[in-house]
DNA sequence: CGGTCCCTTGATAAACATCAAATGCAGTGG
DNA sequence: CCACTGCATTTGATGTTTATCAAGGGACCG
């Protein structure tokens, strides 16, 4: 674990700190690992820690009463957990989070957080920004889940999920289930199952967990004809540029 | 306008400061009032100003390429509009917000308003905890489209109606148009239209945009069955509690 | 070897969107 | 005051998408 630590002073929560200022906060946090499977909270939990996730992937997650789970979100690497919960005025956990990768994070515990906040005002900030980032990624999937089909979603996650873990669209394996895909994205694993094969049409070899996406662009433009996103996702095609040049034809 | 300001002073963003800094940071702001469909900004248009909203409402919303609209929510008093851009790395607004009602807010330019935060901490402290908010009804909105069907979606939205806006559940008229409602819902108004007549089997009567709900309580059963939301709702409840007594069955 | 979990495939059904058309209301201009 | 126009809403008919139910294959594990 403390091997990776050096590198926590490049995540985005750190960001724009003095080395001391930035010492100090590293060593308020401990350091936990979790095997596949484990949680870090439960809905309805009294509020301890929020955390920051420094590697792994982690399950954001409510159940309804039928017992039926939707999937908030993956969080990974620089992604931060339980926050949402800080500022609320209520002292539970609101959903449920647990690790569907073996997980390392920095936890924080909540208790006199706020002052922690007041004395350090660039964490303060950096905190703004991540939740302003959640919240504009929930408004994308949200459109998302009402403009496009099925097989565009899992083509957009899929050109995301290559940017993101640094992954080369002609050849990789997923990095977790499909079964969590599936919940990830709103839909049913047979769905998944179905869509995915549908995408053979566009250039993307499946066999079990690995994939190869043959045209980066041609399945960016499959997955993002729909989609109001464009110049944003230019962030996403910047990322997938090193294998793909050129932007959809909009 | 001037006559509301006095007030503003008891919205959330402005808790916990003393008299002093509520001033200071109330002139920081200029007043600005729009008719119904003035737009506040634009998708792609250079980024200003944020908004806090006083009075009325506010659709923010995205457009797709072939020009469908999606809502991403409906902001009344007290809510803040376009913060979620402030501390992206973009320097344009990431989708539009217009007037559905006559609106006032308070504007603040965005130019230097990181240094204001560092000066004014508790500001940080409370755009956190809205930001927080937003982040954790935006998961709940997306598990409501999962979970729930239209007829239950809208039971919901009414229930939350009547609590947000004081209304008395036993008749009252609907604030804005129900193509703006539907949208909201993520719903066709065809949809909204052939589900709010369902609504009358569980005592929901509707005439034009005149509504009548005759038992909150059996309407939050029909509504609540299936979400995960019970214990948090508590608040949306107790707000009801003035008119009916008893929690659902659950 | 039996069990479990993940994934796939097929058949069926429900929910919702879409298309098309009618109604009614509000505002406009004559 | 009345025809005219535009917009919101409603209603009906139809189609598509996706969930649900059911069953089977394959990998991993004790």
């Amino acid at each position: 674990m403390v091997a990776s630590l050096p590198e926590i002073e490049t995540l985005p929560l750190y960001a724009d700190m003095t080395a001391e200022e930035r010492r100090e906060l590293l060593a308020a946090g401990t350091v936990h690992s979790l095997a596949k499977g484990e949680q870090l909270f439960m809905h309805g939990e009294q509020l301890q820690c929020f955390y920051l996730l420094i590697d792994g992937v982690a399950r954001q997650f409510r159940q309804t009463p039928e017992g039926k789970e939707i999937t908030i979100g993956l969080a990974i690497r620089g992604d931060i957990i339980g926050t949402t919960h800080l500022f609320e005025s209520v002292d539970t956990y609101q959903w449920s989070a647990v690790a569907v990768e073996p997980v390392t994070v920095l936890a924080y515990p909540v208790a006199g957080f706020r002052e922690t906040l007041m004395t350090h005002r660039i964490l303060a900030l950096n905190l703004l920004a991540a939740l302003s980032k959640q919240t504009h990624l929930a408004a994308i999937d949200a459109e998302h889940r009402v403009t496009l089909s099925a097989p565009q979603r899992i083509a957009c996650f899929l050109l995301r999920l290559c940017a993101l873990h640094h992954l080369d669209p002609r050849r990789f394996e997923l990095p977790y289930s499909k079964t969590t895909i599936a919940s990830k994205l709103g839909m049913e694993a047979e769905t998944f199952s179905r869509s995915l094969k549908k995408l053979q049409a566009v250039g993307v070899e499946v066999e079990k967990a690995h994939l190869s996406i043959h045209d980066t662009h041609r399945l960016a433009c499959f997955a993002c004809g729909h989609c109001s996103i464009a110049d944003d996702c230019a962030t996403l095609s910047a990322l997938n540029e090193t294998t793909c040049s050129g932007s959809c034809s909009r």
